[in-house]
DNA sequence: AATGAATGAGGATTCATTCAT
DNA sequence: TATGAATGAATCCTCATTCAT
């Protein structure tokens, strides 16, 4: 009764459209996410907003909590692209620093919504933020075991890197939240003496050399 | 039109009464946030934890957004109340700092609650999150003062000041949400890598004098 | 083991407090009533209103109801007085009735929590529009006895002076609604047209003499 | 990325049911605020009458408030519509005026729950309230416009006709309250003297023309 | 595969009335 | 008698998910 070939289009250009459709929820999901937040992000929202019917949504995910667990670490991904691109060729380790740094805040600043995706992300979609959080932290882990392998961070035990890494994950992540994000989604530039007082923190510490010398 | 004291009981009793019940849905409302999570901490919830009828919460708060929003700022003074406690009589910045740290990760696993009514009031409780983090930069800051009055912190420059006590309350918050949470509610010590990268950094920035003079 | 007399003031003095009391909650219920409607009116706002307690109430009216119920009857007793008054001395019966029709309005300005009091009592206090309107309804009902007895109202039969009553009712509280009342609880005066509309239809019907004649 | 019409049912059958769907709960609201009152007409009462979830309602009503506003406007037409017919064809306009006046008692008792609809609409559904007194205002308006075109009404101006019109309304309106209703929701006929004083009221005024020539 | 209507549990809040003091 | 805290039923509305078409 039925003849298979005429009544669907090939199999490669249904997974297409497949896609096409995902991707479509994802973006949608990202912008709902922006501009409402993890708790207005609604089904009927992120189909609305991906001109789609409410229903169609469970053909491309089993729940809603599964996309959203999805959008963190996807925009992670083009995050750490950015921030790669940015370091490269940089100098000594805190000169890298600098730069992964000032490189953040521009991805905040170049995509508003992930700033509120990032930080929302731990309550509203913890897997994902689990997550994100580890391909961050492997990142970093393997920029630091590098420069470590070029005689950087001498002073620090192999089972202190860890540690590290989540310290200047926390310098730039917890920063934003106070000096980035403005009313209305807004995300500035982070002020110059941020910046300048985490250098002196990498480079120094607390104190001067002569101050620790004399201690 | 108004009565003699004797003819009633005394106000006082009545107030003390009132004040008990009042105190009863905080602790109930800290125990229910730190088990389910603001987004869990219903109204019904709340009262039945505190043994009470559902109308009878809004005798003492206007709305249940009005008691969660109270609840991280009093906890928050509980907090920096131990902190206190714990840096007197330290010798140097570094050492004090070490001492709140520490001090930090005690009043979490006295207060385990505390840990997810702290994380999660940045959404759930905003005014409460924000008048929260003032109260402790606030006090951050008048001990980072102290100390630059002492001679400390000499290369940071007095606008670097206030970054700088982010950066401080950066490192214990986002690190503890990678060292101290563990599921089911417990909260673990640090370890002592954390402790030791830590006030490494502080003391002498990402690299050793010596390697950065060298570098 | 009690010393009544002393304890106690005389009776009279007590029932004097408690009239007091009763006369406080009915100023303030009008006052309520008037500006938030029967619907706004809580016994917890009627009573801070009247600076007293809201367990205090149900010492001088066994249900909210029951003071709303006496809400209207008791003002229109008011009402029925100015009219009374402003009617004294009047021409003929339409005349008369343009007083009446008058002073009706005029009684709404002066007392304009009065307007909302009458036109809600309806389905609010619907014991107490009941009350009211016989109230009026005899008072108009003896007024226009009285004219017949004057000569007046000649073609009307003894069983159509009650409707009539209804229709002179009508006409001054259905309009009332419609030109009277202003945004933000105002009261106007009637315009003039209203007024001799009305008086037109009085003295001549819809058709004048000569018209009806003819057709 | 739409499909073709073959795959799923007639988009017609689906906005047939809906249609239904909404007019059922048309209908339910309809009788319950006949019997309830719409203070009584709760989504839960009105939902079960109309035998559908409670959550339903909200698929075809932004609100409670919304279905309640359009319920007055919606049968307002109906008993204009029902007015309209049994004028058709009268002699003059008093002869018009009568059979407007008990068509609208004839509509009352065929349509009971409008009764109430109608009545307690200027307090619970404000807006569908004003829509419909406009809308019969102006019906109304537009007939004695051409009356006057006939050249009946030759004795009121211009700006009196639309007092005039409220006028006629009132009559109705506010006789109707005391005439037609009877407790349980019955709704009587008017009696006979209500009617002929009404006539009479619009035919010669107050008093007959020779009485108020005499007096 | 796509649709969008249907579901019903769950949540915050209000308020007349009761009651212990 | 006066107080004001306590009660708990009732209400509107949201939304993830299911399901018939």
């Amino acid at each position: 009764m039925s003849a298979p070939s005429a009544r669907r289009s090939r199999p490669s250009a249904r997974r297409e459209r497949s896609e096409k459709a995902r991707a479509a929820l994802f973006e949608a999901a990202a912008r709902v996410v922006g501009r409402h937040g993890y708790a207005g992000a609604s089904v009927a929202r992120i189909t609305a907003a991906a001109r789609m019917a409410q229903g169609s949504f469970y053909t491309y995910f089993p729940s809603r909590q599964a996309l959203l667990d999805e959008l963190l670490p996807k925009l992670g991904e083009e995050m750490l692209a950015h921030i790669a691109a940015a370091v490269s060729g940089a100098g000594d380790e805190i000169a890298r620093e600098e730069r992964r740094f000032r490189a953040f805040f521009e991805f905040l600043q170049r995509r508003p919504a992930f700033f509120r995706i990032l930080h929302e992300a731990e309550f509203f979609a913890p897997r994902g933020f689990r997550r994100h959080i580890e391909n961050i932290a492997a990142d970093y882990r393997r920029a630091l075991d590098r420069a470590r392998a070029r005689g950087a961070l001498a002073h620090f035990t192999e089972a202190e890197v860890e540690p590290l890494v989540f310290l200047l994950m926390a310098a730039r992540s917890y920063t934003s939240m106070r000096y980035a994000y403005a009313p209305g989604g807004k995300v500035r530039p982070p002020p110059e003496e941020l910046v300048s007082a985490y250098l002196k923190l990498l480079r120094q510490g607390l104190d001067p050399p002569a101050a620790s010398a004399e201690s």
